[in-house]
DNA sequence: GTTTTTGCAAAGAATTTGCAGCTTT
DNA sequence: AAAGCTGCAAATTCTTTGCAAAAAC
């Protein structure tokens, strides 16, 4: 697993301080730490592995503030979330190729089918994989019924 | 929104009739509906959405069997879930466009980037769409790590 | 100094499990 | 009749919230 640079993770920080400022929000240890933790990792991680990360450095942090931390960290645009869910796992009886239009207002996912996209060339070179079985497209956007209303 | 066929949702429902047979899974009242319900839905519906349509038909129907056969159906191949797993939120700092590789085994999510496909051309005839605002490419398959061990 | 943020503890929401009785095969 | 399901209720797991003490600006 290559790792970030340094420079990479400074230049995020260094985003990091700047948005901060200019939205008013204050610069805690915790809050610093925490995305120090999230942008120095490639592995996606999830509160409970950046609290066990955080740990040594910081004894008393605690999982809720990193909670309190990421969804501000979403909110000034510094960090996203995997998948379109931040609600319940939803299912799909739609087991043909097809692919997702998530609207980011309502969060809806409407299903569209694309012969085009259904079998795009992926470079072999990625680290790390090994074999594709399948691959879809994730579009987001703003839905027809969501453009109508005022944000 | 477009409505499926009923000829799709009878469809279906015969795969499920033929794959519960070969695999001994006992086909219920409780089952059939559940997969009934999904089977015509194009709104991957969550759990809850489930209970609500179905209580109007089967008064006792509980939550817990809606997730027991929901899993069942994924175990099969006749259903999918939305999103990359069914553990907790993961965030991630990296918000230059970029895409995923999902291994099926072990649940690792990695980010790749190809300038290639960060804008694929969309279809502007989806049903629903408004702005199109990123695309994202989800590869799934089995990472080099998993590949190695058996299944 | 004021306002925001933290940590704790407790609440809430989503999902899973043990078990006795009921259904399918 | 045997094996596998279901529904209930209780347990887990993940995430959020209220509030007094503490830290940032």
């Amino acid at each position: 697993m290559d790792s970030l640079e340094d420079s990479d993770v400074a230049d995020r920080l260094e985003k990091f301080k700047v948005a901060a400022k200019s939205s008013g929000v204050k610069l805690t240890h915790q809050r610093l730490e925490i995305f120090r933790e999230i942008a120095s990792s490639r592995e996606h991680p999830d509160a409970e592995t950046l609290l066990r990360a955080l740990k040594p450095r910081m004894a008393t942090v605690s999982l809720d503030t990193i909670y309190r931390t990421l969804w501000m960290l979403k909110g000034l645009g510094l960090v996203s979330t995997l998948g379109p869910r931040r609600d319940s796992l939803r299912f799909d009886a739609n087991v043909d190729p097809h692919h997702h239009f998530v609207c980011v207002r309502c969060g809806r996912v409407s299903d569209f089918e694309n012969r085009d996209l259904d079998s795009l060339p992926i470079p072999a070179q990625m680290p790390g994989v090994g074999t594709v079985l399948a691959t879809r497209v994730e579009v987001t956007g703003v839905c027809e019924g969501c453009a109508g209303e005022q944000a």
